[in-house]
DNA sequence: CACCAGGCAAGTA
DNA sequence: TACTTGCATGGT
């Protein structure tokens, strides 16, 4: 059985309605948090963030006149701490240095020009510039993760060597350009992922159960 | 105890 | 280009 772009997206929503994603509460928070998540649980990624809103330091230049040192304490729950810390350094860098700590300035760049310079931060990869640009700045990129790939694969619509491109291409290329369908879609994916699609699939009772691929059954050599 | 979680960059051949 | 490895905490 072979499903659209849409009928994928119907059926979640129907299912699960909508998600509010990102789950941070302002567009720093949301910009801290994509690099807190990298290969990590978002339970740890609070407690990290909690850390830093205790202490008032959840905007730019707070953050940014830290020591290394300091701020590898503050985020040490998210796990890689050291290599995490770096890489929010260098983030913060070039939004204080480049853009006077402005989000607003920075998402007031064209979104490919933009998606460029996060790319060139040494520590900002595909999937977390895509975060940052369509949770924390609202524009059209498709965000692309482990469970956006673990979906769409063991169902037999993309390969399971699908790259990271040949991902973001099949979903904007198949569906409007609308900031909000994008953030809500992916949601719905990391929703579905969660509670039915991890390494164990536990296909009983998932909305896209009978979407499975031609033969029956799904596929899990990922 | 082993395994997993919303990646990324650096090293090797 | 195409693998492989290090990074680290906290929950199950």
């Amino acid at each position: 059985m072979t499903a659209t772009l849409g009928e994928v997206y119907d059926r979640l929503f129907a299912a699960y309605g909508p998600q509010h994603w990102w789950p941070g509460q302002s567009p720093f928070e949301v910009l801290i948090g994509a690099v807190l998540v990298q290969n990590t649980s978002w339970e740890n990624v609070k407690k990290a963030i909690d850390n830093l809103r205790r202490e008032n330091l959840l905007e730019p230049r707070a953050v940014y006149a830290l020591s290394v040192e300091e701020l590898e304490e503050k985020i040490r729950p998210a796990g890689y701490f050291r290599i995490k810390a770096r890489r929010l350094r260098n983030l913060l860098a070039f939004l204080v240095e480049r853009y006077g700590g402005s989000l607003d300035a920075m998402f007031r760049t064209a979104l490919p020009e933009l998606r460029e310079q996060l790319l060139e931060i040494n520590g900002i990869g595909p999937e977390t510039a895509d975060s940052i640009l369509l949770y924390a700045g609202g524009l059209p990129s498709f965000v692309v993760d482990a469970y956006t790939h673990r979906v769409f694969a063991r169902h037999g619509w993309i390969g399971f060597d699908a790259d990271y491109y040949q991902i973001k291409d099949h979903f904007e290329s198949g569906l409007p350009q609308d900031a909000r369908l994008f953030n809500e879609y992916h949601a719905l994916l990391v929703r579905v992922g969660k509670e039915h699609c991890r390494k164990t699939p536990r296909c009983q009772g998932c909305p896209l159960a009978d979407l499975l691929p031609p033969g029956g059954a799904l596929r899990t050599d990922d």
